[in-house]
DNA sequence: CAGCATACATGAACACTGTTCTCAAAACGA
DNA sequence: TCGTTTTGAGAACAGTGTTCATGTATGCTG
């Protein structure tokens, strides 16, 4: 090639043969703090990972991004793309709750640690409001009084969140601990609660197997219906009270 | 009670009155570091401002504490130092619930960030593993079937963690934003739901204001009680389903 | 085709972070 | 008084987010 003569300054010009550089865009940015992000959890996410996935310079990011803050909300943001919402049925406002949930939680453990990096960000960006719009529009299909509607958002995004947040915790904690899987893992956590002292925990080491026996998905579901069941009982009282008197103006307290 | 422990070596320098160096010990550690983070927040809580704190040099930290995470489950353990718990009254199971979560969240609320250091931490340390097993024995106590205890305390403690996050975030942006008061950022957040362009946004800009009037405490309390409503149904199912036969053998699926 | 303006990327620098290392000084037992 | 051990100090290493002046490549204009 051109080992004879080192790069003289004037010869800059040279066409470069190779694809010309691929310019950087907000998209190949979420996409290469993803790839780290996968590979290397969230404690070592940083800008400077971010751009050597890029085989790019770390100040480069800040052009199109204003900084890592930003950066993470454009990736709990993708967090939303492609997530389909149904209109709110009266009729089927359990089962939507619950499919929401579920999609919600599958989505958060689609990434590595996704669920750490959801705390801290507020759901009020473009892609995130239809999401509580639609979440305040089941409960009033479910004719909870609209007083609940904020509390209920709370409780269903807490749990949804919280989960995951514990799920991708224990999976770190296995990971460093060197259990090979999961079953292992909870063999260890099971033989933890049998051997503590039972006149103190009582209920530890009696429910520590049953606990430990179903699965994640299996407790998450059982969350989930907690919560269904109390949204349908403030919305069954609200129903009562609404019943009796259908000619009369409606409800105002 | 324990005062006649003569066990720690490094307290005997106490016998020497005077300014002489007081010697550092793990409890005082913890305490320069929630001043620390009461001061400074949870992202510039560091090894470094907390020994400056104590005037004292990083690596001294290092002798009573194996490291940052060492210092954090320190904390989180302090969270439940007097915090009594009562016996599980089947009677009271509703208030003793609701009676946990409110401390619980004022506990959280005490400290600046605390919640968001309290995700991250594993309840299964000596300081915490009753709180878990006084809950179970509350679900118990409501009659509650085996198989939801975990997932109750689930629900339960995901609320209350996530529920003290938001608030802290929110202040935190509150305090970032310039925001004098806690009234003038629910006024801002009015009017932004109010702007929203009805069409896509129904629920959200006819809800709004009903959802920002009714303050933390309320809305709180809203969702602990969808919690406890469901929790309830599923108790008495469980009674439904045991009572018609008080005289046949216990409850068996 | 040449020249230019502008968007783009660079590398070095600043002020931090957690952690570890060697080394000095103080407090203890003898 | 002498060691010995405990305990803190200071520097150093490998990172972090962010900003800056400096350069380079691109696409548009003449």
């Amino acid at each position: 090639m051109s080992d004879e003569l080192p790069a003289l300054p004037w010869e800059r010009a040279r066409r470069r043969p190779g694809p010309t550089r691929i310019p950087l865009t907000r998209d190949r940015i979420v996409d290469a703090a993803y790839a780290v992000l996968d590979r290397e959890g969230y404690e070592r996410l940083s800008m400077r990972q971010v751009a050597a996935e890029l085989g790019v310079a770390v100040s480069a990011l800040y052009a199109h991004v204003t900084g890592k803050d930003d950066l993470l909300e454009l990736m709990y943001a993708r967090l939303f793309t492609g997530w389909d919402l149904p209109t709110p049925d009266p009729e089927r406002w359990r089962e939507q709750v619950r499919d929401y949930a579920r999609t919600g939680r599958a989505k958060l453990l689609e990434h590595r640690d996704m669920a750490r990096l959801s705390m801290g960000e507020t759901p009020f960006g473009p892609e995130t409001l239809p999401h509580l719009e639609q979440l305040l529009g089941l409960f009033r299909a479910a004719g909870l009084p609209d007083r609940l509607a904020g509390a209920a958002g709370d409780v269903i995004s807490t749990f949804i969140d919280g989960f995951a947040l514990e799920e991708s915790m224990w999976e770190a904690r296995r990971q460093e601990a060197g259990e090979r899987s999961w079953a292992d893992m909870r063999e260890t956590l099971r033989l933890y609660f049998r051997d503590l002292p039972p006149e103190r925990f009582p209920n530890l080491t009696s429910l520590g197997d049953l606990m430990l026996v179903s699965g994640n998905d299996e407790r998450f579901d059982l969350g989930i219906e907690i919560i269904i069941r109390g949204l349908a009982s403030f919305a069954e009282e609200a129903a009562r009270n609404a019943d009796p008197s259908p000619s009369a103006e409606p409800g105002r307290d």
